[in-house]
DNA sequence: GCACCAGTTTGATCCGGATCAAGGTTTGCC
DNA sequence: GGCAAACCTTGATCCGGATCAAACTGGTGC
């Protein structure tokens, strides 16, 4: 149980330190934040049960979802640079997350290499993740953005030993909007053509992929 | 001169070694990869003179500006996730980077905290910039992409001692276009409309920023 | 059971930026 | 210095996704 908070080769009695570097969970009904953009930074979190967005802000007010944080995911790297979270974090449905107190964390990873790497490892992978939506907001067209999320949904929820093909949005058409760079308008029509097109049946917020191979060749096309 | 290469709050002994872990540095003649996508990862790099560019490169081919980047910007970050780099480091003209061996610094780190602290936060920083990018790309619009690309440029100019409002581009339009999600068309017209309305004088590459205000006011920002 | 409201679907129209096209200008190379 | 190639500008037109508008749906509270 406590490799989920944060996975790594280690055993015995680092294992134990580590796990005391662990706070407490803490549970998130539906809609709370677990922390706004301009909050102090202190802790990462590692989600253990439902779903989170995080969000960007703009000086002026636009507000943009950067991602989507599964179970076994960390959140909250981004605060590290400046003392402030630069995001908000807010739960999508009924959530339960770790707190892992950073200064604490730091310290120990001097001491368990294996740990100073995973922790390296973890905000490069999110440098990885920004970079392919970077890609996917700067060059792709709406109905590869589409395919694209639900693809990486797909995986993500596969990868968790749920179903690849079948499962429940937590986020509303509008958030996905915000987070592939569309208005909810365009994300619902989408929703609606790939339907028509036999690549998905949806009803809601409930999704089925049907024709994966299809969605994929979709997302790898040029012009 | 070597605090430029990881510029950190350290003195006397703790500097020599981390020199000693600072490989030699590198020239790269314009036009040169300082590293390709896909390179096995080994080392960071501090730019020491000059500019680079990194590009992100999709399954399909697409390749996309990812971030540009000035003396004494840290490139590499990416690689360090996956063993490989996600990116590739182009020079845009005659530069100079040093080598910083990962495996190195890595060790080092763990018994410099200031190095370490000061590591966690160049990784953090840079996914702070990814945010910025992605809410430029995914709500902006074109003249606001343009705008805030020049003031961010102006800014690191500036911080460099450099002049803030006159300025050589060191990337061609199409690349320029390419980091903000536009098509090179569009980023010409924009440069030719912002010097009508007075905002900028631009001939070829030589910008001069004559209304920053008014720049920040298209931006919607109000530092 | 019903009213309400947030979320969703669908249609009609508009517009910003892409695309296509044609010169013009700068740069680098011999 | 001259030529080719890369880069830039500007015009005309097109189209994908935004915007505006209007119903529809499903969940929630009373």
């Amino acid at each position: 149980m406590r490799e989920l908070c944060l996975p790594v080769g280690l055993s015995g009695d680092d294992l134990k330190a580590v796990d005391a570097a662990v706070g407490n969970r803490a549970r998130l009904k539906k809609g709370d934040s677990l922390y706004r953009a301009g909050d102090a930074f202190a802790a990462l979190y590692a989600v253990r049960l439902g779903t989170l967005k995080t969000t960007v802000l703009a000086e002026d007010g636009r507000e943009q979802v950067a991602g989507y944080h599964l179970q076994g995911d960390i959140i909250g790297l981004d605060g590290l640079g400046t003392d402030r979270h630069g995001c908000g974090a807010v739960a999508l449905e009924d959530s339960e997350v770790c707190t892992i107190p950073f200064e604490h964390l730091e310290e120990l990873a001097r001491d368990l290499p294996p740990l100073q790497r995973n922790l390296h490892q973890f905000l490069a992978r999110e440098i990885s993740r920004d970079h392919s939506v970077m890609l996917l907001l700067g060059s792709m067209r709406a109905e590869e953005r589409l395919a694209s999320f639900l693809l990486n949904l797909s995986e993500r929820y596969r990868s968790r030993g749920y179903s690849s093909t079948e499962f429940v949005l937590r986020m509303t058409r509008e958030e996905i909007g915000s987070y592939l760079g569309l208005k909810l308008e365009t994300v619902s029509r989408l929703f609606s053509r790939f339907q028509e097109e036999g690549l998905l049946k949806v009803s809601g917020r409930n999704v089925k992929l049907t024709d994966i191979a299809a969605l994929r060749r979709l997302v790898g096309q040029r012009t």
